[in-house]
DNA sequence: ACTTTGACGACTG
DNA sequence: GCAGTCGCCAAAG
């Protein structure tokens, strides 16, 4: 399905916005890029940067519920991402989620 | 040109 | 808190 996100651009801009040490949701994302309720394509843009090898701080997006979303996580790479974030400076929580309040972005 | 398919979110009951 | 529904838009086949 997402071969060449050329479409996605307006999304992949406002991720890489994401400073260090900060995290964001699928909604602000979306919300940022003009698309408040298009949450859905944020994360479908995202996973397009799997195929590409376009230089996007995926990790640093998680969904409202402070993780990384409701894909299947294997424990690996949720291992994976709160490495990533723990080093950024972000407190995972034990559950693997993410105070959104604290270490939100904006 | 048409249908299906997705890293989701917000709302409703 | 959980389950169901709608909205969103591009790419693949």
């Amino acid at each position: 399905m997402a071969g060449s996100a050329s479409g996605w651009e307006p999304f992949y801009r406002e991720v890489r916005r994401v400073p260090r040490g900060r995290v964001t949701t699928y909604g602000e994302i979306a919300r940022l890029a003009g698309r408040p309720r298009a949450a859905r394509q944020v994360g479908y843009a995202l996973a397009a940067l799997r195929s590409n090898a376009t230089a996007v701080p995926w990790h640093r997006v998680l969904g409202k519920r402070g993780a990384w979303a409701v894909i299947r996580l294997t424990d690996a790479a949720a291992a994976r991402q709160r490495s990533l974030l723990e080093r950024e400076g972000v407190r995972v929580d034990a559950s693997g989620r993410v105070s959104l309040p604290e270490f939100g972005w904006p």
